[in-house]
DNA sequence: AATTCAATAAAACAAATGGATCATTGTTTT
DNA sequence: AAAACAATGATCCATTTGTTTTATTGAATT
């Protein structure tokens, strides 16, 4: 019989026990029972919740109005909203803090979307993500050379890793252009040669096509995407899975970013030494080219 | 809305993702969204998931049929059920502990990175990054218009805040191009514009000189990088810094892409209707263009 | 003992839900 | 090209839902 709190603090739950006293004896029974049983509010109709705590239906929507709400609707959101964050609060030693008190309204944007990107890196912290990066990255290292495909926003992904790995060697192919000539690259492709590609939803059609001719050619298909149902996943040998979803209409890639930086490290790692000489002399020749600098350069 | 753990493991799930790829689109569209939001099909109703799943109310009838059930109804008793069991299983958190001691070796290093990432993340939920978040938002969205400036490494963090943007409306303007051409666009910059610069250590000479070139011009400089002795730190109206650090010799750039995540949000929430507007006309536009698609195209 | 008044139960209601039917569309097969 | 087929969207229906209204009970006050 589950009736373990919802949380710890949850307001309503106060507001209900600190009237609970100077309500009717039918009222007290309802309230208790919601004390007692809060995700069935959530997840029952209200007729069937007062068939449980054996009160007439309109007794829940009197509770409701006792309670300053205009209807039993309200009541049954709030429980609904309590489940929906005990469930993406996994990560929950972070929600400790209470940051909008001191902060202009519209942090609370910024602070549920930071929030919620922690709670997804702290997802791929699982053994099943971690299991499936290490496989990806032992099959990414035995390969010869890697094409690495993503267009629209998962560009981003697929630019980084490229631009990683040219940094540490030559085995990776970037497969994009203008023009439509992204894909050329694929011409010469050969068997033990595998790609790496990133999509989320919405799937960019010609990265799908592309990759469709690849596997047909033989090349391994190691995919970076969203769910299980990706088209991507059908054709894939590896594949990993990222969140995408964030608290604003946009899907956010923070999540598949860190997954390639994951990757880049894991392959480095294979082979530290050459990794660390690869950087060196990357290093040196940004280095003569004065790629970098520490100040602002001076103006004459 | 926050996205749902990978649950461990849910019958219904796996029979779901196996019968998928025989399903049409539509069904495979509902399933996709029953997939990736659990929650809600036991906290809402069957027309309201049908509408959150951009689907008809009967469709959501077939998928349960297809599946075996009876009716709907089954469905969300399911997923009722799972709900409640979670509840009073905190046994997940013990389960989580012991099974991260039986992890392969190498993912020690993918561990360490990812749990790294979150709590960077965590970090940038205090007051005062949130404080610089919304005030960096505040004065983006007041430019006529923006310059988006990152090389090398920062380019990831340039190019995903440039795109989303360019999704948004007409004020952004990357600075890149082949050949070193990408400052030009900075020809013409008038002072009621700014210049947004990604820049992280090591800090590319280009983007400094860049930086200091549009100063001089009168934009004002806003700047996402590493420290408070960041050579753009002096020269900036506005800086947000993240954290660079990782347990690998890369630094990682998945903080600063967050933030640029955080920015844009921000900023398409000040005008909310005309960012919905601007997102629709795209949808729209590329939806004509044939970009997108859920399924692999057929191959003849 | 009669009256008042809150508490409860019962009934009635409109709105919504889940489900079924049928016409239409788009695809595949002949 | 036509026919057959499955998939989809629209419409309709019987239930169920949350809520309001009305009637009944029961206790407290006079």
């Amino acid at each position: 019989m589950p009736q373990s709190p919802v949380s710890q603090s949850d307001p309503l739950r106060e507001q209900i026990i600190a009237q609970f006293d100077g309500m009717s004896a039918q009222l007290q029974q309802a309230a208790r029972y919601v004390l007692e049983h809060p995700e069935e509010v959530a997840l029952v109709s209200m007729r069937e919740l007062a068939r449980l705590a054996a009160v007439q239906p309109a007794t829940m929507t009197r509770l409701a109005k006792v309670l300053g709400f205009q209807g039993y609707n309200e009541i049954r959101a709030h429980y609904a909203e309590t489940v929906r964050q005990r469930n993406d609060g996994f990560a929950a030693k972070v929600r400790q803090r209470d940051a909008q008190a001191a902060s202009p309204p519209d942090s609370d944007i910024a602070y549920h979307m930071l929030h919620g990107l922690s709670a997804q890196m702290a997802a791929l912290c699982e053994p099943e993500p971690l299991k499936r990066l290490t496989a990806m990255a032992e099959r990414l290292a035995a390969a010869k050379k890697v094409y690495v495909l993503g267009l629209r926003s998962s560009h981003v992904v697929a630019w980084h890793f490229h631009y990683v790995m040219s940094l540490l060697g030559e085995r990776s192919v970037h497969l994009d252009g203008p023009a439509g000539t992204g894909g050329d690259a694929l011409i010469r492709a050969k068997p033990d040669e595998v790609v790496l590609v990133v999509s989320i939803k919405p799937y960019a059609l010609d990265t799908l096509t592309l990759a469709q001719l690849a596997k047909e050619k033989g090349l391994a298909i190691l995919s970076i995407t969203d769910s299980e149902v990706s088209p991507l996943a059908g054709i894939s040998e590896h594949t990993i899975y990222c969140a995408t979803e964030s608290y604003s209409f946009f899907h956010t890639l923070t999540p598949a970013l860190a997954v390639s930086e994951v990757l880049c490290t894991l392959l480095a790692e294979f082979d530290r030494p050459s990794a660390l000489k690869a950087l060196q002399d990357a290093d040196d020749h940004l280095a003569h080219l004065n790629t970098y600098s520490n100040t602002l350069p001076r103006r004459e």
